[in-house]
DNA sequence: TTCAGAAGCTGAGGTTACCTCAACATGAGG
DNA sequence: CCTCATGTTGAGGTAACCTCAGCTTCTGAA
């Protein structure tokens, strides 16, 4: 019977494996038609959050070393989806802005996202996904 | 309502990654002792449960690209965990096994790890671990 | 029986997404 | 005004993957 516990646990971790890897990769196929990488994508969305940010509250928000919060702003940059421009009040400082195109990307990747992952849950009986949620809050709190 | 509807689904997906995160944090606790990275243990893992493989089958289990299996059995066997020797039945092949310290070793990770994510899913009530365990496979299936 | 092409492994070198460390400019407190 | 802290970035490193080419060995068809 401890052996029936046991297979019970790895049951269950290995089960929760499992759909993360599915839910990874539909998160994944969503964001191809953007070609941003998913580090990029919660960069912009952190930053379309909270409007503009310091390189240094980016990296903060995003858990990466400052150094390579400057290495996601240059490839978001690069696409026109950010823009960089010097904190007013301090010249150190780099202020970091979504810019029109950014925004308009960004909600449009997170509506791909909704849709991929809504289509995931969308196969559970609306009582399973009230239970899988409330679950899921036990666990993460 | 839909955007109620629409929330509710962001929640479902956040709160997933949430525990996904806890879950991965406490099993790359659970490995720190052995100073194994997680994709070795599960080579390991692999190869205690099949007994002998060739590199490209090993490759194949782990859908990584035969290249990269030649990397992670050149660092197991350097770690004393695995070992080479040539397939009798083909001279172009390799066959890969666990040593003693080797299985040793992967029992070992592989206990900690369970006791790791029992330790998580054990702060939920039987009832709910259970429902947990029939939602997710209807998820992964 | 031989030999063209496939299969198995690995050296060389590339990519991605991180990292640290040090340099440089600027700010802030004694 | 001088010292120390802070913000960003260049240089260079690492881990875990990848492809491509080269070598050895096997296999099937002629």
């Amino acid at each position: 019977m401890a052996a029936a516990a046991e297979d019970a646990e790895d049951g269950l971790a290995e089960a929760f494996w499992a759909v993360t890897r599915r839910l990874r990769h539909r998160t994944r196929e969503a964001l191809a038609p953007w070609d941003v990488t998913p580090g990029q994508s919660r960069a912009l969305g952190v930053l379309i959050r909270h409007g503009a940010l310091r390189l240094s509250a980016l990296a903060e928000h995003l858990r990466i070393a400052p150094r390579s919060a400057t290495e996601v702003v240059d490839d978001l940059e690069a696409r026109g989806l950010v823009r960089r421009r010097p904190d007013p009040a301090d010249r150190r400082a780099t202020l970091v802005t979504p810019t029109d195109g950014g925004v308009r990307a960004g909600a449009a990747i997170h509506a791909a996202r909704r849709t991929a992952t809504a289509d995931l849950f969308g196969r559970l009986a609306p009582a399973d996904r009230e239970q899988l949620a409330r679950i899921l809050r036990t666990l993460r709190d």
